[in-house]
DNA sequence: TGCCTTGTGTGCGTTAGCGTACATACTCAC
DNA sequence: GTGAGTATGTACGCTAACGCACACAAGGCA
């Protein structure tokens, strides 16, 4: 086997991070630490003092609520696009949701001394451009929680599990999911069989294939097709608030003017 | 029939804006514009560039999603503990909710230019104060929806009933609410026959009685223990956040310090 | 007063998703 | 390779909530 190379790792990797004007971004980095983030751990706003922010490279969380009864529930989700921890710069510091590694994967995380230092700081004409860009990424998790409501309450398990399938798949780098039924049903709130026979029938129409813990999408558009509007309401919202990634550098241009 | 007497309407009625130090409500006060808040009317939100952020006093409003075939569900709900147009702060400038009055009253609305202006305030030694303040208040508008959208997809009709209830209930002066079983029905994004069964049911039991568009609360700890855990988890959440009605004052005098 | 709109009550049959139980089939570790 | 542990497949009865259809009643307005 050969030795992974932590040095395909860079801060960029997670759209957040790339869409800074390279001033900040730079002043940054040196406080970013590269941390692996394995299946199933605890990433902060479970209920302590939040230490770090965490900014996932290739990592997925989930953050979901688990009920008395045990029974949980997801209400969105956090990838390469985002950042964890937003209750600090928030004013909570914690939340009564948790947030769990759903894929495994890296990411990076900055102390929230720092964090907080760099949103308060205050740039140009308006506060700094940090703040700006994590407050319109907040907004951009509402609309997520939003939908997930929206969704919970009036469309089918296959309409949502499409849904997730492409919500996730968006965050990846490769149209192939690691994860078992089990925990798709988890995070969904549905019961696992549910997810079995939803999943056989997408099979069986030939838009993903799967075998124990992975599952491959064959037909993206297809599964478009079969998902209800709010993955595309969640994706415009997110592509309206955040096509920084481009933007990143009229920022930057803005900024040194 | 006796003139309306709107001199009995004062900004502070809002607890948001009775939370902000005297100095910036007194600031603020010769722009707060009292308007009357008709039962159907949309507030913001819904899609232009925002003018104004709303302060309700005595109405409350629904922030709710309709979607493509016309079935629509809350997210959350913004009374006198609230403001509605936070999309303007957070930088989104709109949502893609909707946002309209479930409960007809007052409330004040702000020039969306002066509130900005508030919100980039430096103050003391972190941002303003009003800043912070509503930032939490944002937060707690998070737990409101993401606890929604677990509620949704676990508890039944009759606890998710229990729940608005008293949510409502708890942004109205007395225990009567005015609202038809039928606009309680496309909150909750159930039938309305759902509605009238358990509604039935809930009177039958002693908790509440309601003639035509009027529901009266009258056993509200019975409500309480008819309802999923989610009230409480809302509730909860927005008094550790945002139990600043009292501590205003501790605020003043830590800014005079 | 009486109409007429609007809200509420009730009764179907239908269905998506649940809970439970158990059978089968991968994979990984040994 | 073999077994243990975990993931997936399938079946069956059950229930909450749905969609629809219609009866009835309350209250505002003429």
């Amino acid at each position: 086997m050969l030795a992974v190379l932590p040095v395909r790792h860079t801060p960029s990797q997670n759209h957040l991070l790339a869409a800074l004007p390279a001033e900040i971004l730079e002043r940054l980095s040196p406080n970013l630490e590269l941390v692996s983030m394995p299946l199933g751990e605890a990433i902060c706003e479970s209920g302590g003092q939040l230490q770090h922010v965490y900014f996932p490279t290739t990592a997925i969380v989930s953050l979901h609520y688990i009920m008395e009864d045990g029974s949980s529930a997801e209400v969105a989700g956090v990838g390469n696009e985002g950042v964890l921890g937003i209750s600090l710069f928030m004013g909570g510091n914690t939340t009564p949701s948790q947030a769990t590694v759903q894929t495994a994967g890296h990411g990076f995380r900055l102390k929230a001394r720092l964090m907080m230092e760099e949103f308060d700081r205050a740039g140009g004409r308006r506060n700094g451009i940090l703040q700006n860009l994590f407050l319109r990424y907040t907004q951009a998790l509402m609309t997520q929680m939003s939908q997930t409501a929206v969704c919970n309450r009036h469309h089918s398990v296959e309409q949502q599990l499409c849904r997730w399938l492409l919500l996730t798949l968006d965050r990846l780098p490769s149209n192939e999911l690691t994860i078992t039924q089990e925990l798709i049903a988890s995070m969904l709130g549905v019961r696992r069989e549910g997810i079995t026979e939803t999943a056989g029938n997408l099979q069986r129409e030939g838009l993903i294939s799967y075998r124990r813990g992975h599952i491959t999408v064959l037909d993206r558009a297809g599964l478009e097709s079969h998902a209800c509007e709010c993955y595309r309401v969640v994706k415009h919202e997110f592509y309206r608030l955040l096509s920084d990634t481009g933007a990143a550098k009229k920022i930057r241009i803005n900024q040194r003017a």
